[in-house]
DNA sequence: GTCTATAAATGGATAGAC
DNA sequence: GTCTATCCATTTATAGAC
């Protein structure tokens, strides 16, 4: 089972770097040092590679989500934490969000795999909804019309400038952040 | 050279839909009726089809930017019109902004394809920031802050909001366009 | 400019031995 | 679980005839 994990997590590391297309069974293959076949072994098709990531990502965002929300403090921290994870990709040799990877070769995945992209999402907009309505509540976020539409703006805003960031440079990303929090608590 | 366009209209369709990494020679020369070989006379490597493209994306952009800012009428309204072009591309069987679609493959595109995003985007970041600055000074449009950091905000929100508008569906588009709309003329 | 033919490399995948 | 060996399709690209 060991074995199966680190080829997970170098297939991850993949996709953050490449996409799933940009990756084959001979580059895992030799990173990892045994063959092909063996790989195969684990996954015999890449689309289980590729439903597994999905499995990996919903539970990684769930666990997260679940505990940025019970913590103390100030709803923008909350926010702020997931974010700066983010930057952390970038920093990490131009890394991208792993969703956003995958939806940006939409119509080359498996269906099976298309189709687990909404859910992801949709962990990630909820996430944001529930923590900018109870900071508008508290009083310690402003922003017009509804939570749920806020939070698309910002997941967005957030996903495009992973993107930017690997053709401008970090600051870009931390330009974002700060742009955000100013509009958010103004 | 009419060929040639031709090839160059098609290889864009499908960088939108599929990215760069996503179609062959052979994609193009089947819907185009013509041989791989005689794709290969008119942009031998496929590099070069990829620089081409970067070409007429530039052409086009400064076109549409420089028509924009020299029309008459509301800031917001100058934004807008190029926001919903991108709606149309959704729209077009859930196509892609084209540079955001190069940028999500960047480290496996041709390095002379690689260095020219940064100037596309810098095209589009720059139109942003121009007509925000007037907008503000007008008295038209409110935000915090600097206008490039602005700029920058609702050009990620844009693309990221192409990108899963491909998932969530069109309505999802022009809900953030809504909601960017609202937060600059609140 | 377009074709046929072909090359060399890579991609995902399988059979069967150890 | 891992290996060797192999298969078949695809991808980029070239040579040379028409």
């Amino acid at each position: 089972m060991e074995r199966k994990e680190e080829i997970l997590a170098l297939a991850d590391s993949l996709v953050k770097s490449v996409g799933y297309d940009g990756f084959s069974y001979a580059d895992l293959s030799e990173k990892l040092g045994i063959t092909k076949a063996s790989i195969h072994h684990h996954f015999p098709h890449k689309e289980d590679l590729g439903l597994a990531l999905c499995d990996s990502y919903e539970r990684y965002q769930a666990e997260k989500f679940a505990a940025l929300e019970a913590q103390d403090g100030p709803a923008w921290d909350k926010l702020e934490r997931w974010l700066k994870m983010g930057g952390e990709l970038v920093k990490d040799h131009g890394k991208n969000c792993p969703v956003a990877a995958l939806k940006g070769q939409l119509h080359t995945l498996p269906p099976s795999v298309q189709a687990r992209l909404k859910a992801l999402d949709e962990q990630e907009l909820g996430f944001f909804t529930r923590v900018l309505e109870a900071g508008r509540a508290s009083g310690e976020l402003a922003f017009e019309g509804e939570a749920s539409a806020e939070a698309a703006l910002l997941v967005c805003a957030y996903k495009g400038a992973l993107s930017f960031a690997r053709v401008q440079g970090c600051g870009f990303f931390t330009r974002i952040l700060s742009q955000m929090k100013r509009s958010l608590t103004a």
